[in-house]
RNA sequence: GCUCCCAUCGUCUAGCGGUUAGGACGCCGCCCUCUCACGGCGGUAACAGGGGUUCGAAUCCCCUUGGGAGUACCA
């Protein structure tokens, strides 16, 4: 049996890390397995769905490389099909008319939770004769006693009783089709063989397999993941941090690290952390997901965006990385050479944009020191050594991280300080902050003319700072 | 309220009856060092509580507590 899962979003927002992590699973699963991924669109709900969702969605997906196999489906392209099976079931005596008034669904409602009990529909419709003619709903007849066991592959077997169940809408009065049925026709129609989903769908499970069972059908095999929770241990939703996943791409993250991250959160091979997409193929089981909720940390998530910044080609990263600069104004083919650039900055940044903002200085010229830096740098004492440096620079013949170094250490020998005395002073100068690459390879990233035209800014900055004194 | 799910360092997790409860992120030291990083070394820190079962429980069972989900003519 080939094994063919799906990722099943609706439509109503981006898509977001909780998603993402459960498309990753079933994508995984899918390809261990040899299966097929399936992408299938849920936007019953056509109030709520948007064709901007569904470009969100396609490109988070894209974005991360979770492609699939069959797909995008679309719900609402198969209204036919499901008022054929509604109608079968109806035919059957297995689905029944329903005009209850939604007064008097609310009066039940009441009702129940006074007697503290759970709401359920109480089938008044159940035997009576609705006719097709007037407004009407279709409820799935569910059965009245038993149980129904879910067989999951995270949780274990999970037992609900079908007194616990009612008779659920599957057909609106407009017509359209309800959510809980339509997986259940999609699910058999596609032939899934898994079903990979969040753990909010587990109670939804029992209501479907019953509904499998009355189209005479098995139902799949279940693996309810668990949720993703907020940094601060609350539920991640759209209106509670759950940000898109495009989010990570503008914030400067590589979509491996995220889905390296993502992996890691409620799934574990041993003690290993870093997993290649053919590891993670390789080595995910659906049988060694945690069924705890996990909650999302952005540190980690850094520790894996730098890890991944560093090991990656620098060409790439560049590619990667010019966008970046353009937010900054500026053009990375007029200045030093990118891939320079990201040489030295990669074991220096977490994120894109932390590689951006430190490598500007190699683009244009920074407006005003950093204060801390400035004031402990360039002081009185710092005045003679840049004086000196920038005299032995303006000599050299050839820009070369040789020359610039044998430059500083000759100031710094000449006057018998510490080489840090002389670089700091020039770093601050150049870079207007006291973090940089090491000093030569900074001064070849900015260049002759701008490298020598800031050590006046700076000589000057500091003559200001003594007559100020 | 009712039904279902969950519970190991701050966080992600290993553990699947016998371990000094391991790793990772973070944090704190030290080393390296022209700064910042990287890297190396070391440290901090957990079995929610209570009952059982057992010669022996983080591991199995029950209860409590605490989280979460569902309870829609949303998905």
């Amino acid at each position: 049996m080939t094994v063919r899962t799906r990722f099943a979003p609706s439509p109503t927002g981006y898509l977001h890390i909780g998603g993402a992590r459960t498309a990753l699973f079933s994508w995984l699963f899918a390809r261990k397995h040899g299966g097929t991924f399936i992408l299938r669109i849920e936007d019953t709900d056509r109030e709520r769905s948007t064709q901007e969702s569904v470009n969100a969605i396609l490109e988070g997906m894209t974005w991360l490389g979770l492609e699939y196999d069959e797909g995008p489906f679309f719900q609402t392209h198969r209204f036919d099909r499901y008022a054929e099976v509604v109608d079968d079931l109806l035919e059957r005596g297995l689905a029944y008319r329903c005009n209850c008034s939604r007064e008097r669904l609310d009066g039940l409602r009441e009702k129940a939770l006074a007697a503290k009990e759970k709401p359920r529909y109480d089938g008044h419709c159940r035997d009576g004769e609705v006719s097709a003619d007037e407004p009407h709903v279709v409820r799935f007849k569910n059965p009245l006693d038993g149980i129904v066991v879910v067989d999951d592959l995270i949780r274990g077997r999970v037992a609900f009783d079908n007194t616990e169940l009612d008779d659920l809408i599957i057909r609106r009065t407009d017509g359209t089709p309800t959510y809980n049925f339509t997986v259940v026709v999609d699910d058999l129609d596609m032939e899934l063989t898994h079903v990979i989903r969040g753990d909010d769908h587990l109670n939804n499970t029992p209501r479907q397999i019953n509904m499998i069972r009355a189209l005479g059908k098995e139902p799949p095999q279940y693996a309810h993941v668990p949720m993703i929770l907020g940094s601060d241990g609350q539920r991640l939703s759209k209106r509670h941090g759950a940000v898109s996943v495009m989010q990570y791409r503008d914030d400067g993250y590589l979509p491996e690290a995220l889905l390296n991250y993502l992996v890691r959160l409620g799934w574990s091979h041993g003690d290993q952390e870093i997993f290649t997409i053919d590891e993670m193929i390789e080595l995910f089981d659906i049988d060694q997901v945690n069924k705890a909720a996990s909650a999302f940390n952005t540190d980690k998530l850094l520790w894996l965006n730098q890890h991944y910044i560093k090991d990656s080609d620098p060409l790439r990263i560049a590619r990667l990385l010019s966008p970046h600069m353009g937010k900054l104004d500026i053009d990375p083919a007029q200045g030093a050479d990118l891939v320079e650039v990201v040489k030295a900055q990669q074991e220096r940044a977490k994120t894109l944009v932390e590689m951006a903002d430190i490598s500007a200085f190699a683009y244009k010229d920074f407006d005003e020191f950093d204060a801390d830096a400035a004031k402990k740098h360039l002081r009185p004492v710092a005045r003679e050594p840049l004086e000196r440096v920038q005299a032995a620079l303006s000599t050299l013949t050839e820009w070369s991280g040789e020359g610039i170094l044998s430059c500083v250490t000759q100031v710094s020998e000449e006057l018998g300080l510490n080489m840090g005395k002389v670089a700091q002073p020039l770093r601050v100068a150049v870079v207007g902050r006291a973090a940089s690459p090491s000093i030569d390879v900074t001064l070849m990233m900015a260049g002759r003319e701008a490298t020598l035209r800031r050590i006046d800014k700076a000589l000057a900055f500091i003559r200001a700072r003594e007559a100020a004194a």
